[in-house]
This record gives structure tokens, C-alpha cells and sequence, in this order.
DNA sequence: AAATTCGCTTGCAATTTGCAAGTGCAAATA
DNA sequence: TATTTGCACTTGCAAATTGCAAGCGAATTT
């Protein structure tokens, strides 16, 4: 997942090294819909991530232009990340999995509902959110 | 990336333990808009998979159902491999990273004029694929 | 002044990758 | 019929990546 790994020029390929892999989605993810912005944040979450690794997938994606890194409005010591505009235009793949992820596994009925309104009107749905990440 | 990694409950999680890796990706988009669908298509193509690596996806996105190997119609040493109705789901999302990767990355004017078709009606435009790989 | 929090880095064993070569079966060719 | 080719893998091995625990410097809290 480190940079240009593809000589391949094909523009999918390409695009799978900047954000295909289970670590950075689940950090994209996280910024979100997780209510996550910290490197503690990311790490503490619930699926696990390793130290290193957390650092390798932030820098690549900062790297890839995904996310930047802001100064904390609490405190110094702290640092926010947040995702850019390229970003957030990811917003539509992490809802189609969410969608999908709804159909194949388990799921709490209160984000089953959140799902639910999302597909009423995607498009809809996804400018609330990147309206809400933007301001941010 | 072979099966259940994870101990997380989280759904979105275990979506990415299915298919959410480079590779994975690739051969899934390889089925939907690739026109391949033997063993040795996957080999040839433009990306480069390491055969071993080929072998151990497959695997995967067969013990988790999203492929299926069935006999090939031209000969019985070729394989055939082809989506699952759970795998054809995974159309919007690959769907939604093609329209991404248009937006930042160079492409070819034909795929730009697939794109901007499928983004006209996106929901016209998958039921139209899934038509032609759920007959076939 | 001391302890804690924060965002990392480092070391190291274990797993996974990437590459090349090989295997066993089916089918086409000589 | 014998042989070569094509297909779907497997195997071996070096190199890279991961996962885990510990450490580290700066900022903050006590």
C-alpha cells in the first residue's frame, strides 16, 4: 500500500493503490462516519489496528492527497486529520459498501435504519454528510 | 486476506475481509467489465498478479461466495469462473470507484463516455451489466 | 516537578508476497 | 500413437510487510 507500487497504467489499478486496502477504507471510514479524527481515535477503534501500520496507511493517504493534517482546536499535542476534498469525494464507494455490508452481514437496526434513509436518495444523503465534513 | 481475520463484529469490517484488498478488487472488476473469466485471463492481464496470489484470491472469493468456478463451454481443462448473485451486488461499488478514478486519473475518451453513461442513470446502467452476467 | 497523554518510531518474529520453476491433466498436433 | 502445448494450479525461497510490544520526545495535566 505504499506508493506507485503499479506500472500498470490503468486507471482502476491505480486508484486500488491509493485506498484499496482493508486499513485505509476502515480509516476513511472512520472520518466519516466514525465521529474519528486523532491518531489515538484510529487506533483505539474497535477493529485493530496495529501502531505501524496506523501510521503507514496515514501517511499514504496523506501522501495520495486523501487526507491532511490539521492542528487540533484542544490542544497542541493533538493532531486532526481530516479528509480533503478527494476525500471526501470517496464518500459514495464507503456507501455502497455499507449498503452492501447491509444485505451480507448482521447489523444493528439503528444503522440498518441510517442505511435505509441513505438509499431513499443517495445523492441526497451524501451531500448532508460531505456538507458536514467540510464545515469541519 | 484469507478468511476471518478479524474478530471484529463490525460489518463493514468483515465486508473488507471479503473483498476489500487490491487484488480482489481487480479480479472482481476483471469479471464484471473485463470480458475474463479463466484462471489464465486473470494471469495475462495488465496488472501483473503473482500466480500464487491469483490461486489464494480465488480461493477466497469462492469460500466466501462471491465467485464460482463452473465448466467452461470450449474445453474441459479450462475453468470458467463467474460471479455469484452476491458477487454481481458488488456492481455499485466498483461502479462508484470507477467514476472516482475518472475524476482523478487520466483515462481513456471511450471509458470516460462508459462513465459518464453510467452516471446518467446509475441504476439503469447496473441492472443492464448484471443482466449480461447473471445469463451468461 | 512528576506523571500522563499524544503521535509516532524501533526491533523483531511471523506471516505474506513476488518471482521462477515445476506438476498433473486435457486437448491439439505430428 | 507419441508428443507437444495449454490450462490450472503448487512449491520453494528470498524479500517485503505485518503484528506486537516497547520506547521516545514533546505537550499537557496534576
Amino acid at each position: 500500500m505504499e506508493t506507485d507500487k503499479t506500472r500498470s497504467d490503468c486507471p482502476v489499478s491505480r486508484t486500488l493503490d491509493v485506498f484499496g486496502d482493508k486499513w485505509s477504507l476502515l480509516i476513511i471510514r472512520d472520518l466519516m462516519f466514525g465521529n474519528k479524527c486523532t491518531y489515538n481515535d484510529f487506533l483505539k477503534s474497535d477493529e485493530g489496528i496495529a501502531t505501524n501500520i496506523l501510521a503507514s496507511r496515514l501517511k499514504g493517504l496523506e501522501e495520495n492527497g486523501i487526507i491532511e493534517k490539521s492542528p487540533h482546536p484542544d490542544s497542541k499535542a493533538k493532531i486532526m486529520y481530516k479528509l480533503t476534498t478527494k476525500g471526501i469525494d470517496l464518500l459514495p464507494i464507503i456507501m455502497e459498501i455499507y449498503i452492501w455490508s447491509e444485505k451480507y452481514f448482521p447489523m444493528s437496526a439503528e444503522l440498518k435504519a441510517i442505511i435505509k434513509e441513505a438509499k431513499k436518495d443517495k445523492e441526497k444523503f451524501a451531500k448532508q454528510i460531505a456538507k458536514g465534513l467540510k464545515k469541519a
